[in-house]
DNA sequence: CCATTATTTAGATAGATATCTAATTAACTC
DNA sequence: GAGTTAATTAGATATCTATCTAAATAATGG
């Protein structure tokens, strides 16, 4: 999606401890729940919000779903981040 | 504040072209109202998110009031990048 | 095919957010 | 100090979000 759903799925803890614990390697969704004191429900949702946003991918294994994380999409908001230095610096030039 | 209010008041569409604004240089908040479409008392609402957030300053001065970007804090969102980076790379290192 | 395990979907609810209009505060000008 | 300009605060509302419990779907194992 955009950098809007991006964000917006940035900004929530539970979904930024999911990330990290992605970025030490794949996990099933109910891996994921009991790592939490939140319901099943509630991570579930949680992970279709970062999947909606990119960051997160999943794929059916057998009676599990393993989820992984979609480091490309980092370069989204690493790609932000330059955009805005970028501005800045033209500003610096103009002095 | 936390990583949370950051990323939440960059997960708005309006905030962010706002920061790109104040981006080339400060404005104050009626000239930044005027670029938009919204109401100022909108305008005057997001800009209070981007100041909770520290990615705003804002200095009155005579009757306006002037804001400029606040680079420090994309410090913290460039820490947490690097420290995703820092753990995926961890993983790497173990296979 | 029935029971179990894994996960999602549905439905409900409380709290947050974006937006507006109207009212208020603050500063400058005459 | 009365009027004008700049900006915020107050109050209202409609939408979005996070969370829960209960129900549904899907795969596995006997």
């Amino acid at each position: 999606m955009g950098l809007n759903t991006l964000f917006k799925a940035l900004g929530d803890e539970t979904r930024r401890e999911i990330l990290r614990r992605l970025a030490r390697g794949d996990m099933a969704a109910g891996e994921i729940a009991a790592a939490f004191e939140l319901s099943w429900p509630t991570i579930s949702h949680h992970l279709n919000v970062l999947k909606e946003a990119g960051l997160v991918q999943d794929e059916k294994r057998g009676q599990y779903v393993i989820y992984s994380l979609n480091t490309t999409v980092l370069q989204d908001i690493t790609g932000w981040l330059f955009d805005m230095l970028g501005i800045i610096t033209e500003r610096r030039h103009c002095l």
